[in-house]
DNA sequence: GTGGTCTAGACCACC
DNA sequence: GTGGTCTAGACCACG
């Protein structure tokens, strides 16, 4: 596990921890069937507790991504690959929505809210390497 | 006052009060110097706590949009349209560029980035009228 | 609130209050729209942890069954009747299925089991009243 | 040995084993004093960790169904076939007990139960043969 | 006052 | 070793 927890940006660090195990999911970092990180064990990594970790489990074996295994581990659905991408298509989808929607509802002239989508989203690509 | 508030989305109903004043005011909806209605009032026309339409007011007080005129109400300031503006674009930026962020992080590909954003540019326009 | 909880039926705590309040939907105990008692007062009532409440509360909105307002309490949601009725249903009509699917697995002769079913039946509608 | 273990059900593995082996001497597929498979060899069978096969068996010995022949293996008592019959009804009735309890503290109509009950029973005799 | 999050630490069943 | 449950207590945002 690879990734990164921030405590203070308003995202609960159990939804931060569930969604990049989404995203690592759709993006073909972890694959079906493997199993991932005990508890306790990504906690440590994560250095957060270990509650905070079973409850981003939890959330996830509730959309049958994640599926444990009795006395052993976690594991990664075989369906996970699927809904995790579409999960992911739809998370960023929406945000977006509910940003255009404010920018409209807002009457910010349209040519403007043009140039700062080109502007950001140059930046997102420099930002990407 | 025109505004619609949704008491369970998420965004805290104090600060969708104060976003739409402040976009009310960028747009020219209301003018520079206008008086807008009482706490009481405006609480009873949206149907939420007056102390949830108090504390938007301070804040948009705080950042000098809003102020007090002893012993008749509240009005916009002299300065607010401009601060209005340049604090809508900004809002708007940075929630655009944390969804930029997300997905550049979700490892989405680029070119479906860029599907999504056009699509959803396009369905916020027909949406506009 | 009129239930009670075992806390040492295999049954964990925070599943006894979900179902309960779920069943009290269902049979009209509770009504859409009601607000429900508060995380707190619930836990002093059935004497448990704040915690398991809330957990029992969470599962619940997970399935559009309990709505929060924000800094105000939990509602029951409108379309929660529906949900709950069929919901119960489905617990029991699954559960007696897999009973029924040990029975014979276990080769258990049909006229004693159909002489159990019967039995026991007319036992509970004893305990009913 | 030819029964089958679904680790992923929440019924404890070493239970299914348990309760399978009962089951299969209560209908005489296994006899008094006939040999069974020894812990490994089960195990590799069922693809499960030695531990929990002999879980089970020391269950079942604790309960005088198995015994252990000094050297040689583990073979099913003389005893066990009544035992084993008593169990089966015992663990079928006490299930189907607790399925009432719940539906009935559920206000469940009892009319709608008695046609779950009878849907359900027609079920699985189809699914017998 | 309300619910939500997080931490800490305990105990349990299972493998 | 694993995950699951529960308790206790703290802090925060919201109305």
């Amino acid at each position: 596990m690879f990734f990164q927890i921030n405590p203070s940006n308003g995202i609960p660090v159990y939804e931060q921890v569930s969604r990049q195990i989404m995203f690592a999911v759709a993006s073909g970092s972890i694959l079906p069937g493997e199993m991932i990180p005990s508890v306790r064990e990504l906690a440590r990594e994560l250095a957060i507790n270990p509650n905070t970790v079973a409850r981003a489990f939890r959330d996830l074996q509730d959309q049958n991504i994640l599926q444990t295994v009795r006395g052993t581990g976690v594991a990664v659905t075989h369906g996970a690959r699927a809904k995790c991408i579409s999960a992911r298509t739809r998370v960023i989808r929406d945000r977006l929505r509910d940003v255009l929607a404010e920018a409209r509802q807002s009457q910010l002239d349209e040519a403007e809210l043009q140039a700062i989508i080109d502007a950001e989203f140059e930046n997102s690509k420099k930002r990407k390497h």
